[in-house]
DNA sequence: CATGAATGAGCGTTCATTCAT
DNA sequence: TATGAATGAACGCTCATTCAT
């Protein structure tokens, strides 16, 4: 059975693919490109340097890649939301929550170094040019918008309550594990019509 | 007068080493530690490479005594602050502006880096884990107990307010210029008694 | 019959082994030893790289052994020339046709490479040197004295004819497909007798 | 005195450039581009392998102009042939013992590598396919035309003379050091007129 | 003090070779 | 036999650092 084995390898393939793709994530997010080394990647995925290279073509290539997937992904987990069978202000804790997990937290650090420093490769601040906060603004409107009309969102000036959101969880990202706080709950206070 | 031309001298010399200095923080800012090539820092002095070596030992050293300065800068400005002639609202109005005015980001980045990120050396990480977070808010305590007092930092607790309006500011910075806010007088609100 | 079988099998071997190195010639006389990568061989030959080290040690030794070949090749090919039914002259012209054909350059560029460059491996140079030009000259002596003899070739001292002659193919063939000459009639009025 | 320090430098550094250079040639001839490590060019030169980018961005760049050279240095040797005073077959003898003397053989081999063999970047494909054989044969014509007007140079078709010529010291060249030949008289012999 | 030539450690990447399947 | 995943030695190149001028 020729068939199976090939889609085994297949398989294979991608798991490993993956199993280097999480361990470069972590290690960009945490040095940065010029900081981190291909050994630092491998040896964190438990391979051979070498075999980086059978998966990827370069460092800068990997790290361009990963930024566009933290991009989209972002952008589709905002439109999935409209999906979701819950309220508005229950759409927007489950994003909260999402973006402060500890499984999102590599990508957004990966995004807010793409975004603001100048360290990336040339693609990487185009491709970030093309998805600035307002487009986040923008698909996150509606939502909020319901959930005034509802009365869960509090009253004022949407486009700039979301703005606000947004800025405080970065901050809250950013300050990171320096100190404890209530997190999701204490986030939502911006929004929620108390 | 030998004297004299040896003042002259000395002075030129601290002249050249700050140069370099200012130099090194705008890059360090930009492309963090193992991003910067001295080559960068030195052409942004304007000056030779080898020079660098005349003012300072390695990189990391500079690296080091410029986070350094930061944190003990930080820590004063806000010393600074109870020494001045002016209301608490006002002290807490120029403490922002002093963060967020265009001198300032730079050191703010190099902080932010070097709290967030592992890409330094360690003993920088050492150095900024005496200064954690907590000790910011302990240090602005009396200015906005003194505010509270005089009725114009707006009620409630004092600890949580001074964390969420660092963690604010925080955010703004770290959102950077990709969208525009009444910066000052929008974070202000966060403090301000309406 | 597990006799068969295993013929069957042996002749498969034969086949993929030669295929493979027809390949290789190809590609190592154009690209020279440290310029050609097994990879290269491999998708030439059209099998998987792994597949390489089922038929050879090591590129080196496939290297060796093809040069090999072609010093022993070249060898006989004018020991053969002996037994040939037909006149000197005839045997001159059917020796530089074979040199000349499209199949015979390949091999002829790896001696040029293993004669010339110092790119080979030890083993090489010094199986080159075993066999200098003056073998090759001393091998078709015969044959042009016979021709001589019988008026088919021109007058004068054979060993600097020979050596000229020699001279002239290998100008031929390094000059390459640069530029179109009546090749064979113009290389034979060098020996024939007008 | 900066003046004249500065132009002290300015010769230094060509002076080791062209060491380099000449290491370069000598290493590229024997072993060609892929056979030739940077450290074997330094070594020969008597430089660390660092000092090489301080004067050449890649190996490949440095290649790509010592073809560069070697093209345009041969063509202007044929042109600077017209302008001595002497007789046309004197210019010939000098045009060939040049293309044989110790130090024109190593940019001649470079030459021969970059002709023949695909080893080498596009670039210099490209630029070797902008002077084929015929500009050569082309630029010699003139000399040869007077040469047979003064009865100097042998009768018949002049092209041809010379692209047979070309052929012939060609193959002396690639035969290389394998054996003994009275190397300028005979290789006129193909050229003066009795 | 100022310059840039020189060195070498270190990293990115390639590729010959091995090996499990 | 045939494949391609896996390894690591080796090489191209960069850049921090030193040093002669």
């Amino acid at each position: 059975m020729p068939r199976l084995k090939e889609e085994q390898l297949q398989i294979i393939y991608e798991e490993r693919k993956q199993q280097i793709k999480l361990a470069a994530v972590k290690i960009f997010a945490r040095h940065g490109l010029p900081g981190t080394k291909i050994s630092m990647i491998t040896s964190e995925a438990g391979v051979s340097h070498g075999l980086f290279y059978h998966y990827f073509k370069t460092k800068d290539e990997l790290f361009i890649s990963l930024v566009r997937e933290a991009v989209e992904t972002s952008i589709q987990e905002i439109g999935n939301l409209s999906q979701l069978a819950a309220s508005p202000i229950e759409k927007i804790r489950i994003l909260t929550q999402s973006m402060l997990d500890e499984s999102g937290v590599p990508y957004f650090m990966l995004l807010h170094r793409a975004r603001n420093f100048e360290e990336v490769p040339d693609l990487v601040s185009r491709l970030i040019q093309n998805y600035p906060i307002e487009i986040y603004i923008e698909r996150l409107l509606p939502i909020f918008e319901e959930g005034q009309q509802r009365g869960e969102v509090a009253d004022g000036n949407l486009t700039e309550m979301i703005a606000n959101y947004l800025t405080v969880i970065s901050g809250v990202m950013v300050l990171g594990n320096g100190y404890p706080t209530p997190r999701i709950d204490w986030l939502m206070r911006f929004v929620e019509k108390k």
